[in-house]
DNA sequence: TCCATAATGTGAGCATTGATCATGTTTTGA
DNA sequence: TCAAAACATGATCAATGCTCACATTATGGA
């Protein structure tokens, strides 16, 4: 935790803001930085063509980032955050093997929803596939939605070992994660059916598995 | 298959060499861009720094390579030849269940055996995260190791639906990949583990559910 | 053996990008 | 009211991807 968030001190925006003025501006970089990533992706968008988007000189658009990554890593924060408390929802008062089951169905719902609705998230995640840091944060968010869902599993299987359960919660999330980038970039009928076998054939034998074992 | 191998046509080195001198010169490109993105990772790798470190000159790379991605996707090529060999050598005749069993174990010790004593593979797959084309060829060469998965699940248990094998073949080959890379970045010891934990509470009881179902 | 032709090789140069700086303008608060 | 802090910007630099006009080398038929 503590030399994750160091190394995403580097990666933070430069200069907050205080006026009202600066405010907006800081926000309609986002904005327009958002708009532009998500239509063609983080790599074929310029600095200058955020700024000019966003109506502001470039300089000004280095005086509260410091580069892109910082753009996008500000960005994903954000969307991070409502996808964690949406998970800490699901799985806080989970202690038992039928209501950690039922989280899991939300959990994979939920998140396929979104990932279909919104084409927010896939592209902001594909941004953050472009940098060392970002892959690191990005690495750091999964490991807290690990960390809810290992708590849960402790909750219900106090007599499993501690590393064990941390472990299998990041392989869970990870594979989860990844499942259902895979079924949202299938066409049409397919990716329902490959959220329906990732559900029935790989997450549900799974739990079923772990607690039985 | 075919838009696959259209779209990655512009991708593809741009000249073969027919005579010794360039032939040589060819492979000296690309043994040298192979040494610098496992060293440094390919966006910090300049195509002058490519052609510096193979001794010639700035034109003489673009002569054959007409941009980044096709050095990559050409080395990206030969890995995945390789890789699809031993796959292929796995699943070739199976046609029971405890054979198919014993060919996803066997998969899963040969990737992760490679993944963490030769740098090389993880440097490329992640180099071609930084190109759609590359990571359209990617999903190809999933979807060809899939393909034999599929294979052999019709073999095995021909009444269930084509569309199903092949959805579940998908699924089960990009999860394996995807554990593995997660595993082969963990520290020490939780590697093993993680590749423990991916083979009997992810894969193995997946198996189960989709032979029993 | 010769030499036209195809193949190979290169430094200079163009357009664009990430990033900074010196300088000018606006807002704040005592 | 006015100095200090915050904000804003065009000009500019170094590096990068990539191309072009031109030079050199190898090949194979007369």
């Amino acid at each position: 935790m503590l030399e994750d968030s160091a190394s995403l001190a580097d990666i933070q925006p430069r200069k907050a803001p205080v006026q009202a003025r600066s405010r907006e501006r800081f926000e309609r970089i986002l904005a327009s930085a958002r708009t532009l990533i998500v239509e063609r992706g983080s790599d074929l968008v310029s600095m200058r063509e955020i700024a000019a988007s966003a109506g502001i000189s470039i300089a000004s658009l280095y005086q509260y980032f410091p580069d892109k990554p910082a753009i996008i890593a500000t960005l994903c924060e954000r969307c991070n955050a409502e996808t964690l408390d949406y998970t800490r929802s699901l799985f806080e008062g989970v202690d038992t093997i039928a209501g950690f089951k039922a989280a899991v169905g939300a959990l994979t719902e939920g998140h396929y929803q979104r990932l279909i609705e919104d084409p927010t998230t896939l592209a902001l995640w594909r941004a953050s596939q472009t940098d060392p840091r970002l892959q690191a944060s990005d690495d750091a968010d999964e490991a807290a939605h690990a960390a809810l869902v290992s708590q849960a599993l402790q909750r219900i299987a106090p007599d499993k070992a501690e590393a064990d359960s941390r472990l299998y919660a990041q392989i869970l999330v990870h594979t989860l994660a990844s499942c259902l980038r895979l079924a949202s970039r299938q066409s049409g009928e397919d990716a329902r059916t490959g959220v329906q076998i990732c559900r029935a054939l790989i997450l549900e034998p799974s739990l079923e598995a772990f607690f039985t074992k």
